[in-house]
RNA sequence: GCCGAGGUGGUGGAACUGGUAGACACAAGGGACUUAAAAUCCCUCGGACGCAAGUCUGUACGGGUUCGACUCCCGUCCUCGGUACCA
């Protein structure tokens, strides 16, 4: 038996086999537990990635491990596949974003076969086929009747020359990526959904997800970021109106020296008519994009307005600023600004020479207020009838007499704001809107649904193709039948990407968006994995949406749950010369060269092996052939199998069972706790270097070797499954990666008399001891001192202390005599 | 800026609940086999001193807690991810 390893020959083997006995097609009267596991779908962008590799060999591990567990494992693929990057192909290759989509899709899905990735392909979805985003549209118009979609006016990023909105990614350094021109914010009515209504249970459910990573939760937790304050009117001189604004430390009002508002505030609008100046820097600010990040960042800037407003509490006039670090459409578009207690404003009020006004004290302390603003809490003064009153309290306090003189009352704000769901795009899903003169914005009925986009159009990399398309235009209003124009916009790929892993439950279903008894037997998913950059934004859209298809009578929470993902596995990034892979950095690796040079086993064990899941994986090429070093060395491990030459040897075998049985254990663990499969990989390249170096001898040895042997074809199974599966073929096994079950751990196998264990003196490691496994510390003492390695840093010294850690070590503190 | 994560040999990483730092690999160097090469096998491999035995030192940096700290606490620096229109 010397056969050489032959990567190709095997994979295409045992892929032609699985396909032809549709192994990983699930049925849904199947009496087994069911388990479903699920990757995050790929964006057909054409080329398979290592990201997607490494997400997707985790995924076919977990799902390979739970089949051989005896579950019942639905493990689906798709994709997500409207999206920019299409439009972006579409005017560079001059062929419209559809057929690009399409051939990505056929390319990247025999990308994905070749790995050997165990999916159910009788459940494959596309985003961009009508009968998907039918269910989408579907969904929206339920949200409109309930008032939880509406339209509203936001700031987009906007290009002049070439007359079209800047998607954040398009925007550079404040300037357009393909034309350099600085971008504009440009105000237009679009569509949103109110997540904000959900905040409050988004919130309280994190506290369920005790399968998540917590920093996922941490994020999503500060990303809703609730906070209670007080909401406060403050007067307008010579003005009915008012200025109201939120504020988490009504206990700082008394300290209030100014007013600031946004650029695109009516207050500042009105101010720039009479003042060239203000209207110039009002024109500055609307230069800087949307970006938070841009807008964190950037100079702090501002102009006084000659308003004043007036202090709900001291009456006294307070200047109104324009400031271009507050955005209208967060909160009222207006802050009050106290300096003295607050890192910004008082920057602000250094910068402009305004005043500062301390009203808390550090308790037991004297704060220099013209160094630094001191944003601790304290005691009131300055404040009036407030003065000695601590902050806490003050907070209270304040907020009380604004409620009792109605000029102000407790709230609740959060973070989070609206999902804006329309873009001004055209590859995505048609929003199902028709605009009437006479009737407004009126929901597409349900037996005209899907609004199907026309696929034929080619974008020019000016305003969305649709837009110019008579034929999809038009239509008649659905309530009065005059002639009416459809919603241009099309929705945020986010929503096609928020509800795919409940569609996965019953994938072909043409009367629904989901099957309620396919969701009461898969949902919610029990293991969930993707990309940590995935952090926020989809997981939160996926688990707002889950409680809309629930809200909406989909299913009910028995049923599906009111979480869609029990359990998440955030993998890390791939990143190359240290910075994430990706195309427009152009540092990607091709998976292919070394499916070609290696075989698609090498490939998987290796982006398993190189890092442990959750953390970023910095590529090696060099370090790949290690992996197939390793196959190739399991692979020769057959030509000792029918050894059993020379006298059994008791202890060898004894040895080498405990070894087997110890990585069995091991890796059963990595699966069971957190997914370590680096250091399982690493166990089972232990137990291979200990299969390679063992002899065996008679019977029992020949036996032991090839329980081994066994255990380590099964156990490879879920990393590289077609070489799995020619070794145990050739071990006489059933295929093990898809019918054998896992093996379990001989506990009698586990059992070792003696143990060695370290050795410290004054913490410090001086040796080491072998003793009984349950020898008491005396006799541990016993044999320490009888080592001469050890006795030697005891000798003239008296024992204060003996520490012994079963199993671990024994440490000895002393003292000079 | 804000939120989150991370920093251990030349490299990727391991180290259980605070208990022998560097498992398992990669690279490098040396050797065996070979006419030669590939493949394979064996040895060395954090740093300093030392012939050696060994001793000291070492987990980004500075402090602290502890019999004992990569692990816990305080502070600093750096890198990466997200920051709502990339997906």
């Amino acid at each position: 038996m010397s056969e050489h390893y032959l990567a190709q020959e095997i994979e295409a083997k045992w892929q032609q086999r699985w396909e032809a006995t549709g192994i990983d097609a699930v049925a849904e009267d199947d009496a087994r537990e069911s388990y479903y596991c699920l990757v995050m779908f790929p964006y057909p962008s054409g080329n398979l990635h290592m990201g997607h590799v490494r997400n997707y060999c985790l995924g076919d591990a977990v799902a390979r491990y739970k089949r051989m567990q005896g579950f019942n494992v639905l493990h689906p693929i798709g994709w997500d596949a409207f999206g920019l990057p299409a439009e972006n192909a579409a005017i560079k290759h001059n062929r419209p974003p559809a057929e690009w989509t399409y051939a990505n899709i056929d390319q990247m899905r025999v990308q994905l076969k070749g790995l050997g990735l165990s999916y159910d392909w009788s459940r494959e979805i596309a985003t961009c086929h009508p009968e998907y985003y039918r269910w989408e549209q579907w969904l929206f118009t339920k949200l409109m009747e309930k008032g939880l979609a509406y339209q509203a006016n936001a700031e987009v990023n906007w290009c002049d020359p070439f007359h079209t909105v800047l998607a954040n990614e398009q925007v550079v350094d404040g300037v357009c990526w393909r034309c350099d021109t600085a971008v504009q914010r440009k105000n237009l009515k679009q569509w949103f959904i109110r997540i904000t209504d959900y905040a409050e249970e988004l919130l309280a459910d994190l506290d369920t997800l005790s399968g998540w990573p917590e920093k996922v939760v941490g994020m999503q937790r500060n990303w809703i970021g609730k906070s209670s304050g007080a909401e406060v009117s403050f007067g307008l001189e010579d003005s009915d109106a008012t200025l109201d604004i939120f504020t988490t430390r009504p206990d700082t009002l008394m300290g209030v020296t100014y007013m600031a508002v946004a650029a695109a505030h009516p207050l500042a609008k009105k101010a720039a008519e009479s003042n060239p100046q203000l209207a110039a820097f009002l024109d500055e600010c609307s230069k800087i994009s949307t970006k938070e990040a841009d807008v964190e960042t950037m100079e702090k800037k501002g102009m006084a307005t000659g308003f004043n407003a007036i202090h709900p509490i001291t009456g006294e006039r307070v200047p109104v600023w324009v400031a271009n670090f507050v955005l209208m459409g967060y909160g009222t578009g207006a802050v009050m600004s106290v300096p003295a207690h607050d890192a910004r404003d008082f920057d602000f009020a250094k910068k402009y020479g305004l005043p500062i006004k301390q009203v808390i004290q550090q308790i037991g302390n004297v704060w220099d207020i013209n160094a630094a603003a001191f944003t601790e809490t304290g005691l009131l003064i300055n404040s009036g009838e407030f003065d000695g009153t601590p902050s806490v309290q003050a907070k209270q306090d304040i907020t009380a007499w604004l409620t009792a003189h109605e000029k102000g009352e407790e709230r609740t704000q959060y973070r989070l704001r609206d999902w804006l769901v329309s873009r001004q795009r055209y590859w995505g899903a048609p929003i199902p809107v028709i605009h009437c003169d006479d009737c407004g914005a009126v929901a597409v009925q349900e037996d005209q649904l899907p609004v199907e986009l026309p696929t034929h159009l080619q974008p020019t990399g000016g305003a969305s193709p649709l837009t110019n398309c008579e034929a999809f235009k038009h239509a008649d209003c659905p309530t009065c039948g005059k002639a009416a124009v459809r919603e241009l916009d099309t929705f945020d790929t986010f929503m096609e990407s928020s509800w795919y892993m409940n569609r996965y439950t019953s994938p072909r279903d043409a009367g629904a968006m989901v099957n309620a008894d396919a969701v009461a037997r898969w949902a919610p998913v029990d293991q969930y994995i993707g990309g940590v950059e995935h952090a926020v934004l989809h997981l939160l859209y996926a688990r707002f949406y889950h409680k809309l298809m629930r809200d909406a009578g989909l299913f009910t929470s028995e049923q599906g749950g009111d979480e869609p993902f029990k359990n998440l596995l955030t993998q890390g990034m791939v990143l190359k010369d240290g910075t994430k892979m990706s195309k427009s950095k152009g540092n990607t690796v091709d998976p292919k060269a070394i499916i070609e040079r290696f075989g698609a086993d090498t490939a998987r064990l290796f982006t398993l092996f190189a890092a442990p899941p959750e953390k970023e994986l910095e590529w090696n090429d060099a370090a790949v052939e290690g992996s197939y070093r390793f196959l190739k060395r399991v692979w020769r491990l057959l030509e000792k199998l029918d050894n059993d030459e020379g006298s059994e040897d008791a202890a060898a075998v004894k040895a080498i069972r405990l070894s087997i049985h110890a990585t069995i254990k091991k890796v059963t663990h990595a699966f069971e706790q957190g997914f370590a499969f680096n250091v399982a990989i690493a166990a089972l390249m232990e137990l291979s270097n200990s299969l390679q170096s063992y002899e065996p001898k008679g019977e029992t040895g020949a036996a032991a070797y090839r329980e081994g042997l066994q255990a380590l074809a099964t156990m490879l199974a879920p990393f590289v499954p077609h070489f799995a599966c020619e070794l145990g073929e050739k071990l006489g096994m059933e295929e093990v990666a898809v019918i054998s079950a896992w093996p379990e751990v001989d506990e009698a196998a586990l059992i070792q008399d003696e143990i060695t264990i370290g050795v410290q003196v004054q913490g410090k490691r001086r040796g080491e001891i072998t003793i009984a496994k349950d020898a008491s510390q005396d006799d541990a003492m016993a044999a320490a001192q009888a080592d001469s390695a050890i006795a030697k840093w005891l000798d003239g010294m008296q024992v204060v202390k003996v520490i012994l850690v079963p199993g671990r070590l024994l440490n000895i503190v002393v003292k000079p005599a």
